[in-house]
DNA sequence: CACTGTAGTGGCACCCCGTGCCAAGTGTCA
DNA sequence: TGACACTTGGCACGGGGTGCCACTACAGTG
């Protein structure tokens, strides 16, 4: 889609045509008014015709530019999910998972610095509306996806073995719950730290099993 | 121990009053009809009117039944959960975790055996609507709660501590990812050895990484 | 048996999401 | 400026889901 050239990245390059500028503008709006309203009110009392209101448009006009009213909310989750597919590619191929995966989330994670602010209250209304949480899942397994073909590339498994899969869905699963974890402490600490440690704990975890008195040892968690 | 009393599962009685036999009967159809027009027709593109007019019911009582459409594929999903819940419960307090889980998630599967057809069903059309796939998810995450609140109980963990979440998000995609694997082969093989290799190569995967020339040396599947 | 309360059903009206369609408005380029 | 492409508004419609109320079938009592 569109990126007539330039790098990889877009970079706002201000070059676009006074219709490409409105569209965009409008496309901003629409989010913005959308996601205010989601944490106001609540996202399955926000309907779209208040959305629009806001913006004063027509309710056919949101349709325009998202697909759904929870797609609202996952605005930038495939060109994220794209990135991520770039960077992985990126990673030196003798590299173990984890440090692949860590590298290139982190890489993600300094690029979208500036939204990080939308991005803790798109996490938050994921985890707190039920649909909008049930779609995030639905893009958390394009990821497992991702991960699983970069893994069963690099493994050069079988394509009847499992294992990509089983380890994608493990590591997607640990890191989000860091993700989880790091929206529920408010954002504060490195959310990519904390999906380091996750990995950290997945990789001792289930060699170290629990015991009945003991605690695992688990991964200090603080640096 | 086919239960003539009870057990911990209920065991239809057949003490029903006709109303509530109407009741079992008239889901039943239900969920029969939904099924059947599912796999016939697709999912999305069976409407609710299509399955109460096979049973010959008003639009009204489907929802009286099913709280959506969506809910008519996990129809006896909340109780397995709690089946989950209860068996792991059970379990004696030294067990590690891969080794509680499989044993409950055994007992499940024995106990489930009759409704195996059905249940394979219910997970291609799971895998295939991208709707039900989101509830699917969903229903999922009740699952990595569940074994979270078991594995922070047994190992004492604290508050803070996300080790339990990380654990059960691990542990829960690659039984998923199993599952899958064997909804995809057909529901030939038998799912929980195929949730025992998973947890294997989660516990061999990550230590053992990726390398470059080599393979994962893995978990031989073929049996 | 008739009688009364309760639970299930049918059907209507309504809200909301999402889409096809077409007429009218706005930007673009020559 | 005029021809053309794209965007918007608005309408109609299908489908999921809910509240409401009249009606019917059942259960329990005398």
């Amino acid at each position: 889609m569109s990126g007539n050239s330039e790098a990889v990245m877009p970079g706002e390059p201000e070059q676009l045509s006074r219709r490409e500028r409105k569209k965009e503008a409008m496309r901003d709006a629409l989010e913005s008014a959308a996601l205010r309203l989601f944490v106001e009110k609540g996202y399955s009392e926000t309907t779209v015709e208040d959305i629009t209101d806001e913006v004063d448009v027509a309710r056919r006009t949101f349709f325009r530019y998202f697909e759904s009213k929870e797609a609202v909310v996952f605005a930038r989750n495939e060109q994220t999910l794209a990135e991520l597919e770039l960077e992985l590619r990126e990673r030196p191929k003798s590299e173990p998972i984890s440090t692949g995966v860590i590298a290139a989330l982190r890489v993600l994670a300094t690029r979208q610095d500036d939204e990080r602010e939308k991005n803790l209250i798109r996490a938050r209304i994921s985890l707190n509306a039920p649909e909008v949480r049930a779609r995030a899942l639905t893009s958390q397994q394009a990821w497992v996806a991702a991960l699983a073909f970069w893994i069963r590339e690099r493994s050069g498994a079988e394509e009847s073995d499992m294992t990509p899969e089983v380890l994608a869905s493990a590591v997607i699963g640990a890191v989000g719950a860091a993700f989880s974890h790091w929206v529920a402490g408010g954002g504060i600490e490195d959310p990519v730290d904390l999906m380091e440690q996750a990995l950290a704990i997945l990789d001792a975890g289930l060699g170290a099993e629990l015991v009945s008195g003991a605690q695992v040892p688990a991964v200090e968690d603080q640096d």
